[in-house]
DNA sequence: ATTTTTAGACCGTCAGTCGGTTTTTGATCA
DNA sequence: TGATCAAAAACCGACTGACGGTCTAAAAAT
């Protein structure tokens, strides 16, 4: 790896980092130089402006977690365990994700809603042959299959990105999501853990 | 009206046109207090922040379009007729909107995220009521009502919002919302309407 | 010698502040 | 009733500090 692209890694993971901990917005470029020990001109030698350091950041989170899906998706196990596998590995790592991420959650428009949109168009495709494997094997029995992909996601981070949600929620999710494939009752329940594994703590203790 | 409400007012309706025209970032509070004809201070004597502004503008739209969706979920209309003009209600004015917003909207992650959440937490209760008005007189049957509202209208506004989506996603969500409520086939073919009036227009022409 | 990389002073813009001025209000008294 | 006046409300605009981004020139790498 060239001493450039060094340079430039460096930058996008401290980026990274105080993006999740502040918000985009709250990050300024000169804390991010400061702390790489960087001048302002080497930080707009590598990007064009900040809110390229955002793409970057995003595309950085994006490819490592569509090559773990990709494996999911590639590994032969039963159809329902395989979307379980997959859509769990659209998530950052948890030790980084859920406390700074958290925190600072409700203002990161920005970082949240672009995010979104590039992991809907990465995991619609792939989510989509699982499901197509699920019809094929009778699981499932449903017509536009990538709609109905796209609808359950933009559903499922409109409603547990937060980590603010209840048992009801869960199970009219699940219900939902069951009639949404012409899936049998309880096909689906794997979903639950799915969501609680994002669950925010609340602070209190048991 | 006294004079300060006056004023007050007159600063969020250009507030609120400067927001849908520009969206809310690439609009100065110097824009806003030049068209205003009003110096920085009385800005700020009104309003402790630029984001305030944005809140008050929110406001503004939400108590409009809440008392329309109130009239309608009081008529005594057929259920299905009845949640379509209570969603419907839930609309900016066309001309204000359609045109303005829509040029801009990918960048107004703030106006439309909060405005998002002010929404929902306003129809919810209400379309709920219509629902379980539904569900006394047999056209729907589910448990979980207020949650599948919300899915349903989290749902909408991820699918439709932009205005760009296929027939083959208005399908697939007529369908999953009447199996989210459990009603009959058919039952909700006028959502197809609603979503088609915030359709987008393209450009073209025929 | 030439290209790549770094430095950091500098620029325009923007949200927000501050001390002071004008206008409105409403209570008091001739 | 209408004049007076002090307090409160509304308004003004120069100023501040922080920020994203630019620029020129030097240092480092090739």
């Amino acid at each position: 790896m060239k001493k450039g692209e060094r340079r430039k890694d460096e930058l996008i993971r401290i980026a990274y980092r105080k993006f999740l901990e502040k918000g985009y917005e709250q990050t300024s470029v000169d804390e991010i130089i400061e702390e790489a020990g960087v001048a302002k001109g080497t930080f707009y030698y590598h990007f064009p402006s900040k809110e390229a350091t955002l793409e970057a950041v995003i595309d950085m989170m994006i490819t490592e977690e569509v090559s773990r899906a990709r494996e999911a998706a590639a590994s032969p196990v039963p159809v329902p365990v395989k979307m379980a596998a997959v859509i769990g590995s659209f998530r950052p790592e948890r030790e980084e994700q859920s406390i700074a991420m958290a925190v600072q959650d409700r203002e990161n428009f920005r970082l949240h809603e672009k995010l979104n949109k590039r992991l809907l168009a990465e995991a619609v495709p792939l989510l989509s042959d699982v499901v197509r494997e699920g019809i094929r094997q009778g699981i499932f029995a449903c017509e536009q299959v990538e709609e109905r992909v796209k609808m359950m996601l933009i559903l499922s981070s409109g409603l547990f990105d937060d980590g603010d949600f209840t048992e009801n929620d869960a199970a009219a999710f699940i219900d939902i999501a069951e009639k949404t494939f012409g899936a049998k009752p309880g096909t689906m329940a794997f979903i639950r853990e799915l969501i609680a594994g994002g669950k925010k703590d609340d602070g209190r203790e048991s």
